[in-house]
RNA sequence: GCGGAAAUAGCUCAGUUGGUAGAGCAUAACCUUGCCAAGGUUAGGGUCGCGAGUUCGAAUCUCGUUUUCCGCUCCA
């Protein structure tokens, strides 16, 4: 059912020119698509949305574009070098996947299970003589196993240092790791995943030099933290949006547009005052879920999920959870970043990333929240809350995008009622009067009713129909999308109740 | 990446033990109707995902490959 309901938004999404998969004549290019005439329009509008409410809704938040290419340097500092490494092991009889590492660290977890075993064991034989401390020091049985672990952590250590893929290998036979689900131990090799792109910069062979395609935007935010900070006169707290491309190798890429390799982000960087992060925290975690529930996509649509591990980089995370057709996922991150990325920075570049602060008169690394969402993720998840499969009074079927009428990629459609009588011209004009305020689209071909199906199927809020009526009282009539009413009005009127209806501005305001 | 399933017109599919492709819808033109899609006439569109092999002959059988979907890990 839901399964269903999911191959028929990608079989809309590409029908009516929303999603492509990207080189389709060639067979496809796994897991990358493009966005077609009224997927792009879509696409745009919702980035649109998303940076009037950051951008120029607030003094403090400016805006910024980075480019895709950075300095290698920057990814030793932000840690994707080391975190986007991954050392992965098959196991050949379950054919599951495993992080190397991650196997190993739950084996000394088990070893650590039995230490404390241990140490309760004693607990109850020596009661209140018991010397905790004493006890794991002189005990034979948890000294064996903390001998273990320490000799294991270290190599393990060693190995992921140097890239030792084969001492990782040779670890896991040694501690005689089992595969938790065939409970067997026949393994492949193990393999490194990194899931940066990369490429060359530099003509010749001699002189390139290996550069990354940036896994995510925000890097470009931090770097340039003291040129936007400097050349905005911005006080902390202050944030820094951008929105683009960012690429990652995934190992499994699919979902339609949910994980593909090379996506796009919108995010917010918002410099805070050491210590009071938390409260920023809590602050864009509620003003970022104002802005979702603004859509009226439906308020059951989104949850909160908290992180259970956090990041290298973060003190707290959560996520904000979009129920998709196949089920909650995550749609934006919400991060305290601690100052982690700038310190690091400032350790790798030898600069320093520090603001002074006229108030408290201190000069201090600024604390970072971030807020990080899916731009491809927020297209799907509009795009399938609103594609929705009505059946009418007289037992027909209808096809409605219902959009936000400010997301949709034609606002207005124009309609002369039929194809004479003058009507194309008078409908043309009209036309004219509208189309530098809203995207329209004028058709004349088939009947009425097929053209607003049509329109329906694309998300268009509004069609105004041109009849012979026109041409005698200049009326049109003006037929609403969801309710299918249709209603008589001037078309002096019209420019007012376009911009009433169709006018982004009355959304945001209630976000200021 | 590994395992399972699938691939024939833009879409949904048919194609009988291997004999060189067909329907409905959609698209375009013209006619007709004129306020909630699917009237008439005509037209365009497929080397049957791709590449080999078996065969006199392959959409059909075999192998490989690509893409998609479903599971396993990670993330925006």
């Amino acid at each position: 059912m839901q399964e269903e309901l999911f191959k028929n938004i990608i079989a809309h999404a590409k029908e009516y020119g929303f999603i492509f998969q990207s080189s389709e004549i060639y067979d496809g290019l796994s897991a990358v698509y493009d966005y077609g005439p009224n997927g792009i329009e879509l696409k745009n509008n919702i980035k649109n949305y998303w940076w009037d409410a950051m951008v120029k809704v607030h003094d403090n938040i400016v805006g910024l574009d980075t480019a895709i290419f950075m300095h290698p340097r920057v990814w030793d500092a932000s840690g994707h070098v080391a975190a986007f490494n991954d050392p992965l092991i098959d196991n050949k009889d379950s054919k599951k996947r495993y992080r190397a590492d991650v196997l190993l660290e739950e084996y000394i977890a088990r070893l650590e299970e039995r230490i404390e075993k241990e140490v309760k064991k004693g607990q109850k034989r020596f009661k209140d003589a018991f010397d905790e401390a004493q006890f794991r020091a002189t005990n034979p049985n948890v000294l064996r196993e903390q001998e273990k672990i320490d000799r294991v952590k270290d190599r393990i250590v060693e190995a992921l240092n140097t890239d030792n893929l084969k001492e990782l290998k040779q670890l896991i036979i040694e501690c005689e790791i089992a595969c938790p689900i065939s409970g067997s131990r026949d393994w492949t090799d193990v393999r490194q995943f990194n899931l940066m792109f990369s490429t060359q910069m530099g003509s010749t062979h001699e002189g390139a030099s290996q550069i990354f395609l940036r896994p995510e935007t925000a890097q470009g935010i931090f770097v340039n933290f003291l040129n936007v900070q400097k050349s905005t006169r911005m006080k902390v707290p202050f944030g820094i949006a951008q929105t683009g491309k960012a690429f990652r190798n995934e190992i499994v890429a699919r979902q339609f547009i949910f994980r593909m390799r090379e996506f796009e982000q919108m995010e917010m960087q918002y410099f805070v005052q050491p210590g009071k992060e938390m409260e920023w925290y809590e602050h864009w975690k509620q003003a970022r879920m104002d802005w979702h529930q603004s859509l009226g996509l439906g308020e059951n649509m989104y949850r909160f999920k908290d992180h259970e591990k956090l990041a290298h980089y973060a003190n707290a995370a959560c996520d904000i959870e979009f129920q998709f057709p196949f089920g909650f996922k995550e749609l934006e991150g919400i991060h305290s970043r601690t100052d982690y990325d700038l310190a690091r920075h400032e350790e790798y570049s030898g600069r320093r990333m520090r603001y002074f602060d006229p108030e408290t008169n201190e000069s201090y690394v600024p604390y970072v929240v971030e807020t990080s969402i899916g731009t491809d993720r927020m297209f799907l998840a509009v795009l399938s809350a609103a594609l929705k499969e009505e059946t009418l009074e007289n037992g027909e079927k209808r096809t409605v995008l219902s959009l936000p009428p400010f997301l949709a990629p034609i606002g207005l459609a124009v309609f002369p009622l039929i194809k004479k009588d003058g009507l194309p011209e008078k409908a043309q004009e009209i036309l004219q009067n509208v189309r530098l305020d809203y995207n329209c689209l004028y058709d004349e071909k088939d009947s009425i009713g097929r053209r607003y199906r049509r329109m329906d199927a694309i998300g268009t809020p509004y069609c105004i129909t041109v009849d012979h009526q026109t041409l005698e009282d200049n009326t049109v009539t003006l037929r609403d999308r969801d309710t299918m009413v249709q209603e008589r009005i001037s078309i002096e009127k019209l420019p007012e109740l376009l911009d009433k209806k169709l006018n982004k501005k009355h959304w945001l305001q209630k976000l200021q």
